[in-house]
DNA sequence: TACGCAACCTGAAGTTACTATAGAGTCAAG
DNA sequence: CTTGACTCTATAGTAACTTCAGGTTGCGTA
């Protein structure tokens, strides 16, 4: 098949699949005589999968590193649970980060209750008010 | 103060104070002889501001227009609430995703407790047979 | 056979919010 | 007068795409 129905079969844009392919998470296709190019069924295999792994929001390296471990079968699938875990520590983190966030921004909305006029506005007082601090270290590519 | 004492205050570095003045979030400044930028407390407070807003995530469109509401005081407070909450929204849903996820990836997790070898890895299984479906559509820019 | 149109091709630029680098200028202290 | 810290501009890189410009290919049809 070509790659416009092979986007269409993954659940994805011909963009994206060209994309894949120049970032080296699909390898490179034979072509047509007119240098379009052909997919069989374990390309789709492969895309499904890294659709997938997207789905997770994981990020091309993480699964970079997954299609190598699966295209290796004599090293055992530990370093695959390995990355696994490691990702589900990101979203772990993420979650806690942004559940902090809802915090603090409950606590700022309970300020301005009213339509009041905006030099008593309690939100924008609160905004200017906050001690942040420095931002903390990032560790998960999840914004 | 110049700009390095500027961003030391307000926790932030030199260069993200050059680019939100290049982003317009920051306004030009008076420059000494030597053609080195000058601030004083209202650059400050205005920073600050924009600094607590990103500790809540918040973007630079939001920021930006933030920043406008709170610059035409005329106008009540009605608009920032509506910004404001908007972006609690965004966290919310967010939170929403990522658990989602993590239901997902502890699902996924639960079919390879075993060191086995990789052909019979239930994690790449579950990956390669999940059916992802479209991505959902973004209402957020938290990533 | 010629035409139109959809699908395909490549390469480059845009997105977000910075961070990093290069190369040059400024300024106060010793 | 030199050293070193600080500042300046302009440019490129990050992640994972999306969009665009400008040009082929190939199929149906008149």
């Amino acid at each position: 098949m070509k790659i416009g129905e092979l986007a269409q079969v993954a659940q994805t844009t011909v963009e994206t699949v060209r994309y894949y392919e120049k970032e080296g998470l699909l390898p490179e296709t034979a072509r047509t005589a007119g240098n379009f190019r052909v997919y069989g069924p374990d390309h789709l295999e492969r895309l499904r999968f890294i659709r997938n792994c997207r789905a997770l929001d994981m990020s091309h390296g993480e699964i970079h590193t997954l299609l190598g471990l699966a295209d290796r079968p004599s090293e055992g699938c530990g370093a695959i649970n390995a990355v696994f875990d490691q990702h589900i520590a990101h979203v772990d983190e993420r979650i806690r980060e942004l559940s902090y966030l809802k915090e603090q921004l409950a606590a700022l909305r309970q300020r301005c209750q009213t339509e009041s006029a905006v030099d008593a506005c309690g939100i924008l007082q609160g905004l200017a008010a906050m001690e942040a601090g420095a931002k903390p270290e990032r560790h998960t590519h999840l914004g």
